[in-house]
DNA sequence: TCGAGGGTTTTTTTT
DNA sequence: AAACCCTCGA
C-alpha cells in the first residue's frame, strides 16, 4: 500500500507567545537560575550563541530550556538536542526527566552520528542509500584501507608507505573538513607528499567499495545526512518541519560537516541554540574547528550572544590556576570566569622522583582522602594518553582500590571480540569482504595472498554458498574452506537470534581463538560478555549498528567482581573527562613529552590545543587539584633521563599553586 | 612464491 | 598489545 505523506507548513504561526507568566510553570526558573542562564532558558524563538565557560552550568541551562519548552506546550518531538558524546546525551535527558517528567525523554536527542544513523535508516531510500547499511567504525575502515593498500601496491614500493591508520586519518580529515586529500597531505603530512596520488587512488577505491556494499563510515554518516537535508525531498521536508528547536552542545568541537548539518537543520525554523567554549576545543585531530563557534553569528541571522561567566564548580584558587594556563593562549576570546566558592587550598604541584613514586603518592593520597570522608566516586585521575596509567593501575590493584578506566583500549577493539564480530557481520552481509578477510586469516595456512584470492572468489558473481567450482585454494585446504562456508550459511538462518548466532559461531571460532591467543583464558571473559550483550538484541542489524556507534565501554576484566562496594575511582583520559567534574582531581605525567605530547611539539596549533587540554583538566576539579610529574622517567633510547615539568605549569607562582616534594617514610 | 614465526618498534586524544 | 619488519622453510 502506498505510504501517505502529509506536508506540513513551515514557519507556521500559532506558536505560543513569548510573553509568559512565570507562575504558570511548575519550576521556578527565574529564581533557580542566574540572569544569564535565565535569559538562555527562557529564549524561545531566534538564534542563540551561548558562550559558556567551564563549570558555568551549561548542561543545566540546556536541561532547563528543554523542560521549559515542554512546559510551554511544544511537543517533545519538536526539540532536537545534539550532543557530543553518548554519555552527555543520556545524562541530559535523565536530568530533564527528573526536573519535569518523562515527556523530556521523548525529545530527539543523541550524538550527531546516532541522529544520522536513525535518520538515514528511516529515510535511506530518499538519501540514496540502502537503509540496511552497515556502519564501519574506525578500525573497520582501517582494515578496508589496509586491504585496498595491499591490492594497489603490488608493484613493490621501496620507501616507507604510510600506515593504514595514517591513510585513514588523511581520508577522514579530507572528508570532514571538505579539503582535498592533496592539500591535507601537503599541510599535515608533508613527508608523504610523494604518495599523495596513491592515497587519492586508495580513497577512490575505498569509497567505491563502501558504495557497492552499502557501508558507511563515521564521516559518511554525516555526509549522507547532510546531503539528505540539503536535497529538499519530501522526507527532508517532513523531518525539517517537525523539528522546531535545535540545540547543540559542545559546539566548539563540531567539524565542518556538523556545522553544515546544523545550518541545514535550521533552514526553515530558525530556532537554534548552540553552546560551547572556545577554550575547551580539544578535538581538532578529528576535524573539529573552533572557528565554527566564533563564526556562528555570521551564518545565523540576528544571533543573540549570551555569556555564562559564573562558575559553580570550582573554588577560586582552582579557577586562578585555570586562568593562569589559558591566559598564555595565543588566541582566545575574552571571558571572565568567577566564582563565589573560596578556599584556602591551593592546587598542588607534586614532583615525584620517578613514575612509581608518583603512583604511590596518588594511592596514598586517595587513601587519606577516603579517611577524610571523600568518596572514591568523587575522585578521578586524569592523564593525556591512556597508557600513562599503567603503573598506577598496578599500585591501585595492590592497594585494593577499585577503579573504572575510561578511554583507551576498548572492549570492542580487542582482537578477539573483533574476530567474533567479523563472523556475525558476514552472516548479516555475505559481501562484507573486510570481515571475510579477518576470518580467513585466522585459519592456518591462509595468509594475505590466499585470503585475497578467496575474497576475489567471494566477490565474483558466481559465488554462492552451495556451489563451489573454482575455489582458489590448494586441495588440502578445500574442505576446510567449504566447511567454513557451511557454518556461515547455517548461521545466516534468519530464525536464529543474534545471541544464538553468536553462540553457534563461537563454537566454530573456539579452536581458532585458542590457537591465536596464548592468553585465551583472560580473553574468554570478553567473549562471554559479547554473547551476553547480543542477548539484548532481536535483530542482527540493530546489534551491529550499536556495536559500531555506541560500543560498550569497558572490558569486564577491568571490573573486578570481587569487590562488593560499588564505589569506584575513575581513571580517565582528559578527552573522556570532558563535561565531567569531581571533588578531587589528580593529573599524572604532567611533563614535557607526555603532556604536551611529543607529537604536538612541532606545531603551534597542536601545542595550543594541548594547552586547552590542560585547561580542561584543571577545570574538572571542584575542591582539590593535584598535578603530578615524575622527575626521572625511563626513556627507550637513553635509559633513565631527567624529565621536565610540563611547560603549562612552569613558572607558576606560589600564589597560584604550592609545590610539594615527596619524601619516603 | 607464500606463509609462519620471531624480533622490534611504537603507542594521543574519539564518534 | 598490536603493527610492522625480516628471515627462513616448504
Amino acid at each position: 500500500m502506498a505510504k501517505k505523506y502529509t506536508l506540513k507548513k513551515f514557519n507556521e504561526t500559532g506558536l505560543i507567545e513569548t510573553k509568559v507568566d512565570e507562575t504558570r510553570f511548575s519550576i521556578d526558573y527565574r529564581n533557580i537560575l542566574n540572569s544569564s542562564q535565565f535569559e538562555a532558558v527562557s529564549a524561545v524563538k531566534g538564534n542563540y550563541l551561548l558562550i559558556a565557560g567551564a563549570g558555568t552550568g551549561k548542561t543545566r541551562t540546556l536541561v532547563y530550556r528543554v523542560a521549559r519548552l515542554i512546559e510551554l506546550g511544544y511537543p517533545p518531538e519538536s526539540i532536537l538536542l545534539l550532543t557530543f558524546t553518548r554519555k552527555a546525551s543520556k545524562e541530559m535527558l535523565n536530568r530533564a526527566a527528573m526536573l519535569l517528567d518523562s515527556r523530556c525523554t521523548k525529545i530527539n536527542g543523541g550524538t550527531f552520528h546516532s541522529f544520522a544513523n536513525l535518520t538515514l535508516r528511516k529515510y535511506g531510500k530518499l538519501a540514496g542509500i540502502d537503509p540496511s547499511f552497515t556502519i564501519l567504525d574506525q578500525s573497520d575502515s582501517e582494515d578496508a584501507i589496509n586491504l585496498i593498500r595491499g591490492q594497489i601496491n603490488i608493484d613493490a614500493i621501496k620507501k616507507r608507505f604510510p600506515k593504514k591508520s595514517t591513510i585513514f586519518k588523511i581520508i577522514s580529515l579530507s572528508k570532514n573538513t571538505d579539503t582535498r586529500i592533496e592539500d591535507i597531505v601537503e599541510v599535515s603530512f608533508p613527508h608523504f607528499l610523494e604518495f599523495a596520488d596513491k592515497i587519492v587512488d586508495i580513497a577512490k577505491v575505498y569509497e567505491a567499495y563502501k558504495r557497492k556494499n552499502s557501508m558507511l563510515d563515521y564521516d559518511d554518516l554525516l555526509i549522507y545526512l547532510l546531503r539528505f537535508l540539503q536535497n529538499e525531498n519530501q522526507g527532508a521536508k517532513a523531518l525539517l518541519s517537525k523539528i522546531r528547536f535545535v540545540m547543540v552542545d559542545e559546539y566548539q568541537d563540531t567539524n565542518y560537516l556538523q556545522a553544515e548539518i546544523v545550518k541545514s537543520l535550521t533552514k526553515y525554523n530558525a530556532n537554534c541554540m548552540v553552546v560551547g567554549d572556545d577554550s575547551q576545543s580539544i578535538y581538532s585531530f578529528r576535524g573539529a574547528n573552533f572557528k565554527n563557534i566564533i563564526e556562528f553569528p555570521n551564518y545565523f541571522p540576528n544571533t543573540t550572544i549570551i555569556k555564562l561567566e559564573e562558575n559553580y564548580r570550582s573554588t577560586q584558587t582552582i579557577l586562578d590556576m585555570a586562568n593562569f594556563i589559558i591566559n598564555s593562549a595565543v588566541e582566545k576570546y575574552p571571558k571572565n570566569l568567577f566564582t563565589r566558592k573560596t578556599s584556602d587550598n591551593l592546587p598542588a604541584i607534586i614532583s615525584a622522583t620517578n613514575e612509581n613514586m608518583q603512583s604511590r603518592f596518588v594511592v596514598n593520597r586517595i587513601l587519606e582522602l577516603r579517611e577524610e570522608g571523600v568518596k572514591l566516586e568523587d575522585i578521578a585521575v586524569l592523564f593525556r594518553s591512556s597508557f600513562h596509567s599503567f603503573d598506577l593501575e598496578i599500585e591501585l590493584n595492590k592497594a585494593n582500590i577499585p577503579y573504572i578506566k575510561v578511554g583507551g583500549m576498548k572492549f570492542m577493539e580487542s582482537a578477539h571480540v573483533k574476530d567474533l564480530l567479523a563472523f556475525m557481520r558476514v552472516t548479516a552481509n555475505p559481501r562484507d569482504l573486510i570481515s571475510w578477510y579477518r576470518i580467513l586469516m585466522l585459519h592456518e595456512g591462509i595468509g594475505p595472498k590466499k585470503a585475497q584470492a578467496i575474497l576475489g572468489y567471494i566477490e565474483s558473481n558466481a559465488f554462492s554458498f552451495d556451489k563451489h567450482t573454482e575455489l582458489p585454494v590448494p586441495a588440502k585446504m578445500y574442505d576446510k574452506i567449504i566447511n567454513l562456508f557451511e557454518i556461515i550459511k547455517t548461521a545466516k538462518n534468519k530464525s536464529k537470534s543474534p545471541a544464538e548466532k553468536a553462540e553457534y559461531l563461537y563454537n566454530y571460532y573456539d579452536p581458532l581463538f585458542k590457537s591465536a591467543y596464548d592468553d585465551f583464558n583472560k580473553r574468554k571473559k570478553d567473549i562471554e560478555t559479547f554473547i551476553n550483550i547480543s542477548q539484548n538484541y532481536k535483530s542482527i542489524d540493530s546489534f551491529l549498528a550499536d556495536m559500531a556507534l555506541e560500543p560498550p565501554q569497558d572490558s569486564v576484566s577491568d571490573l573486578e567482581p570481587g569487590n562488593n562496594e560499588d564505589e569506584f575511582l575513575t581513571l580517565t583520559t582528559i578527552h573522556s573527562a570532558k563535561g565531567l567534574e569531581w571533588h578531587t582531581v589528580f593529573l599524572i605525567h604532567a611533563m614535557e613529552g607526555f603532556f604536551p605530547s611529543s607529537q604536538a611539539s612541532e606545531s603551534t596549533e597542536a601545542l595550543e590545543e594541548e594547552r586547552r587540554l590542560m585547561y580542561v583538566t584543571v577545570t574538572r576539579a571542584e575542591e582539590h587539584l593535584y598535578v603530578c610529574y615524575p622527575m626521572h622517567i625511563f626513556d627507550r633510547y637513553s635509559g633513565f633521563t631527567i624529565a621536565k615539568p610540563s611547560r603549562f605549569i612552569q613558572g607558576i607562582g606560589e600564589d597560584i599553586a604550592e609545590e610539594w616534594l615527596l619524601d619516603e617514610e
